[in-house]
DNA sequence: GCAGCCTATGACACCGATGTCATGACACCG
DNA sequence: CGGTGTCATGACATCGGTGTCATAGGCTGC
C-alpha cells in the first residue's frame, strides 16, 4: 500500500506538505496541492490510521461490547433484540462525531468480556460501551482510571455512568392508560422476579392504581415467564388460569413484554377467548415486529432504546471531552404509550367480567 | 498509558527482551520474565495496536459492513434481523482465529458504504466482508486490487467471491414436504418480483411441482408483499382473497416469509378461517420468535443464516492466506425444512376444499 | 585450552504519519 | 533599501513497538 513518502515523491514535494494538504492545517498553494491530490487519487492512497494515531495519541475510536449480535445461539432469547436498537442510537450518535465505532460480540459469554476489553484497550479507545441485553446488575471487569466507560441497559456497584430504561414510569404511564380506558381489573403478567426491571415494573403498576385509587390486589400479579425456556410456557398457562378463576378476574392482561402478550393472544385463542372483546391485552416493549403485526395491533409501551443509546453516547462524548461531572444518578429514559386496538375501552366492565368468568371455567 | 519503554526500565531490562516476553518468540530466562511479568502487571501496561501493526503491517482486522444493525428507523423492515444472524456466524469464525472484527452500519444508507471502506482501509484492514439485508444484487465502490473482499447474501457483476442463500433449493425442499404430506394445490404468496430471491422461489417450487408429477398453475403464484410499507397490507388481502375465490383454491399457502405468514394467520382469523384445519400455512426463514411462538407454530425452511456468515469467514480468511483459487461460482446455502404443526396431512383433500370454498366466498 | 556454538540480551534502525522549528521567497512599510 | 512579517515549504525528531544484527557468557568437543 501506498505511503505518504510516494505520494510526495510522486507530487515532486515533501511528505509533510502532503500531510498538510491531507489535514488541511496549513496554507498550501493550489498548484501543489493539485498535484498532491492527483498523486493521491493516481496512487490509491490511503492514510494508515496507525501511524497516524501512534503520533497524535487520539485513536478515534468509540469500543462497543454487547451480545446484541448473537443473543443466545440455542433458543432464542427472551428478551431478545432490543439491545440492538440501542446500540442503533449509539451508532447514529457517534458516526456523527467522525470517530469510528468497533463493535465486539461476547457472543452471550460473559467471560468474553475481558479479552474483548483488552483488545478494545490495545487499540487505545476514548471510550467504552457496554450494552446489555436486558436491564440487570453487572459486574464489569476493570477498566483502566480515567478510561471513560458508560454502561446501557444495566448497572454496577461501583457508580460508573449508567444510562437506564425507567421501567417503573414507563409501566405506571402504560397501566395509567388503561385505566383511563375504564379498566378496574388489571392483571398483571410479569417476567421473572429475579430480573431487575420486574420489581420496578411492579412498583410502577401499583403508583398507577395508588393514582387512581385503585386497591392493589396481590392476586392479580403473576410471574409467567418461563425460565429462558421458551418452549415450555407451562408457567404462561398457570398464570393465565389463576388469573381468569378468580372471583373477580381482570378485564386486561398486562404482559411483561409483548412477545409474552403474542404468546397470550395464541393462549386466549385456543380457549375461544376474543381478544379484545372479551379481554383485552396489552404489552411492554412496542418490539414493533410484533405489536404492528398481531391481530388486533397491541397497546403496548415504547420504551425508546435507541434514544438510551443515544444518550450513552453522549454521555461518553461527554466524559472523553473531560467532563468529570459524573452524576452518581443513572439516567433514566422512559418512552410514550403506544395505544393500538388490543386494549378495549370499557364502560362498566360487570357484563366483560361475567362473561369472562363463565368461559375461564368452562375451559378449565 | 505506559508504553514498553517504561516496563523495560521498571524491569531493568532492554525494550527488546519485553517484546520478546509478550510474543514469545524467542527464549528469555525465567528470572527476567518473572520480573518483566511483574512490571507488566504493576503498571498495566497494555500494548499498542497501532504500534505494533506499524511495524508488522498486519492489522488483525477484518472489516464487516452492514445493515443489520440499525434497518431502517422509522418502518420496520419487512426482511429484518435475519442479518443478524449472519453477523453472529461471522463473529464466532473470526473471534476464534484471534483477529478482531469491526462492525460497522451503514444505517440502511447505501452512500455510507463508500466513507464506512475509506475508513477499514485506514485501520488496513487484512479483509471486508459486505453483508446485505436481503438476498439482492449490489454495486459496491470499489475497494483496491489484491484486497479481499466477500460478500454475503448479495452479489455484483465482477465475480466478487459470494456467499447466498439457496433459494431456490429451499424453496423446493419445504413444496416437497408440503406434497409429501398431501396437499396438491399449493398457493404461493411471494415477496415482490423485484426481490432477488422472489424468481429463485417460484423456480424451486415449480421443481417440487415437476418432480411430484403435478402441473403448474400461474393462478396459485400470487406477489403479495407491499412495497416495504407494512402497514398497508391490502396487496395481501387481495392475494388471500384471489386464491381463495379460485375454482380449486389451494389447500396450503407458502408465504414469502414467517413475518408474511404471521399477517396470514391474522386475515384468515377474522375470516373465521383456522389453521390448519380449513387451511395450512407454511413460511420461509424460520424466525424463530414468530415462527416457534405463532399458534399453531409455524412450519418454514430454515435459512441458516449463521452457518452462511461462518462459510463466508471461512472463505474470507482463506483469501487472507492468499488462496486466489477463487471460484467465479457462489457458495449456496441452504438448510432444513422445519416442521410444525401449522400444515395438517390431509388424505383426500377435497373436503377441505369445499369448505374452503364457501368461506373464502362468504367472507368476500 | 581454544575454536565453535548456543543462549540470553541489547543497540539500532524502521514502520508512516505529524509536531516543531527552520528557511527561502516575497510583499509591505517607513 | 534594509527591516519585518507572512506565506509556502522542508528537515528532522518522534510516537511505540519489532526485525536485524551484534555481543557477552557459558558450554561442548577435540
Amino acid at each position: 500500500m501506498a505511503t505518504i513518502y510516494d505520494v510526495a515523491r510522486a507530487a515532486g514535494v515533501s511528505p509533510k506538505t502532503v500531510s498538510r494538504v491531507l489535514n488541511g492545517d496549513a496554507p498550501v498553494k493550489n498548484h501543489t496541492r493539485n498535484a498532491i491530490n492527483a498523486a493521491i487519487a493516481d496512487l490509491g492512497y490511503v492514510p494508515s490510521s496507525a501511524a497516524r494515531s501512534m503520533r497524535s495519541n487520539k485513536s478515534g475510536l468509540i469500543g462497543l461490547i454487547t451480545g446484541a449480535i448473537s443473543t443466545k445461539p440455542e433458543p432464542l432469547e427472551p428478551q431478545g433484540l432490543p439491545d440492538l436498537f440501542i446500540v442503533q442510537g449509539i451508532q447514529r450518535v457517534i458516526a456523527a462525531t467522525g470517530k469510528t465505532l468497533m463493535i465486539a460480540d461476547t457472543g452471550g459469554r460473559f467471560d468474553r468480556v475481558a479479552p474483548l476489553i483488552n483488545t478494545f484497550l490495545q487499540h487505545r479507545v476514548e471510550g467504552l460501551i457496554y450494552v446489555a441485553e436486558y436491564h440487570q446488575r453487572v459486574d464489569l471487569p476493570p477498566v483502566p482510571p480515567g478510561q471513560p466507560l458508560v454502561l446501557v441497559n444495566c448497572f454496577d456497584d461501583h457508580g460508573t455512568p449508567t444510562v437506564l430504561p425507567d421501567d417503573r414510569r414507563c409501566q405506571r404511564d402504560l397501566v395509567a392508560r388503561i385505566i383511563q380506558s375504564g379498566h378496574r381489573r388489571i392483571g398483571h403478567l410479569t417476567l421473572l422476579k429475579t430480573q431487575a426491571a420486574t420489581a420496578l415494573r411492579i412498583d410502577g403498576y401499583k403508583d398507577a392504581l395508588a393514582e387512581a385509587g385503585i386497591g392493589f390486589d396481590p392476586a392479580l400479579v403473576v410471574t409467567a415467564y418461563p425460565d429462558g425456556r421458551v418452549q415450555d410456557s407451562q408457567l404462561l398457562w398457570d398464570g393465565i388460569d389463576r388469573l381468569l378463576t378468580l372471583p373477580q378476574p381482570p378485564t386486561v392482561l398486562a404482559c411483561g413484554n409483548d412477545e409474552m402478550a403474542m404468546r397470550v393472544y395464541g393462549i386466549l385463542r385456543t380457549r375461544g377467548i376474543k381478544v379484545p372483546e372479551d379481554i383485552s391485552i396489552a404489552g411492554f416493549d412496542n418490539y414493533r415486529v410484533i405489536a404492528e403485526t398481531l391481530y388486533p395491533p397491541l397497546s403496548t409501551v415504547d420504551l425508546p432504546y435507541a434514544a438510551m443509546g443515544a444518550r450513552a453516547a453522549d454521555l461518553l462524548l461527554s466524559l472523553i471531552q473531560g467532563d468529570t461531572e459524573t452524576r452518581a444518578t443513572p439516567t433514566l429514559v422512559s418512552g410514550p404509550v403506544c395505544w393500538r386496538s388490543s386494549v378495549m375501552t370499557v364502560g362498566s366492565s360487570s357484563t366483560a367480567i361475567t362473561l369472562l368468568q363463565s368461559k375461564g371455567r368452562t375451559t378449565q
